[in-house]
DNA sequence: ATTGCAAACTAACAGTTGTTAGTTAAGTGT
DNA sequence: ACACTTAACTAACAACTGTTAGTTTGCAAT
């Protein structure tokens, strides 16, 4: 699915604006203003403000499944994978936080087959992540804790990881991914 | 500051309806039908929209403030203070998970005098809770790492419970409050 | 020069929004 | 029996919503 500069301009500007407000509270005449152009304009883009939306939230979404595909079927150790993960998480949320933001705050104002679409690949994220832990713990690797509390405290830090990111910026891809390698498997005591 | 039994059905109502779609998506319409009354009705109990989104957030922005400026001034250990946050999360997360989800996606929605007093109890929140870490680290309990990766991670998986609480709801608070404990300070390798 | 097209515009629409005004029906205390 | 209060109602408002239709402008290719 290839974009024009223009809708992807739009897209982005749509992103920020999601960001700061939410769908619901970002009109059309909103995403206009912020491009300098009237809102009837936007139409000669885009479909609808749903489509916006859609391009924001599935793109991302389809990232992080392709990505957990990988993982999945990969030999590495559940610690490993685990860790690729994180790294997977740090990436996107460098490269497009407003993104995240969206498909974290506003997924539910997804319509029909997007929503339900959304709402499989998320389920299915969390069950493949869920896999990984089992594994890990049946193997020695990670401890006999409750798996639901392990799974959640991983996977929501993770995911709001965008509210955060440019408060500590001066960390680099790598030593943040390391921090966060260190405090979410070792613990900070 | 009392409220009636209707204002605070109304509070209620308004809080479930926020945590599904968000503060700007429901409409007084929506609300009212909910109660099965006529939208002009609720006027009657409230002053305005803003006025329900108030009392939803700010009630329960004072109970984290309050009870952590209790916390700080204890003269409990950091891991102990610790503890107890992580405690008053779940507490708050079992009794009023709505009014929480509320807190964490709408609070942008405040205006004025209440949006500035609730980024005031925020940011004050925040800065005790990274003193505490920073005692803790001082004094040899907590690891010397990058203190704001332990903050954050702690924080949104905290903030964050009320997403999550009704799929592992077997827990009972106690046993909630232990695995987070070990799983956030010990992790699980 | 003429045509075609991309991308902006103005004007307007039908429906929805939060909210107000004025009214009514059902208790409650005197 | 009476006035008062509570909490519902209907009707309406002005502003705002996403979106459409038709038009204009400037640039690129013929």
């Amino acid at each position: 699915m290839k974009l024009t500069d223009r809708k992807t301009e739009i897209v982005n500007v749509a992103a920020t604006l999601f960001k700061e407000k939410g769908y619901s509270a970002v009109t059309m005449r909103d995403i206009a203003q912020a491009m300098d152009i009237k809102a009837a304009s936007l139409y000669n883009h885009i479909k609808s403000k749903q489509e916006i939306l859609v391009l924001i939230v599935i793109e991302i979404a389809e990232e992080f499944t392709n990505v957990m595909n990988e993982v999945v079927c990969s030999k590495d150790s559940a610690i490993k994978k685990i860790e690729r993960i994180i790294q997977l998480h740090i990436d996107i949320t460098l490269r497009d936080s407003n993104a995240l933001a969206c498909l974290n705050n506003d997924w539910m104002h997804l319509t029909d087959s997007d929503l339900e679409y959304f709402i499989k690949m998320r389920n299915d994220y969390e069950e493949n992540f869920k896999a990984i832990i089992q594994k890990g713990i049946q193997e020695g690797d990670i401890k006999d804790l409750n798996i639901d509390v392990i799974i959640f405290s991983i996977l929501s830090t993770l995911r709001t990881l965008y509210i955060w990111y440019n408060k500590t910026n001066k960390l680099s891809s790598k030593a943040l991914t390391e921090n966060m390698v260190k405090v979410l498997l070792n613990g900070i005591v």
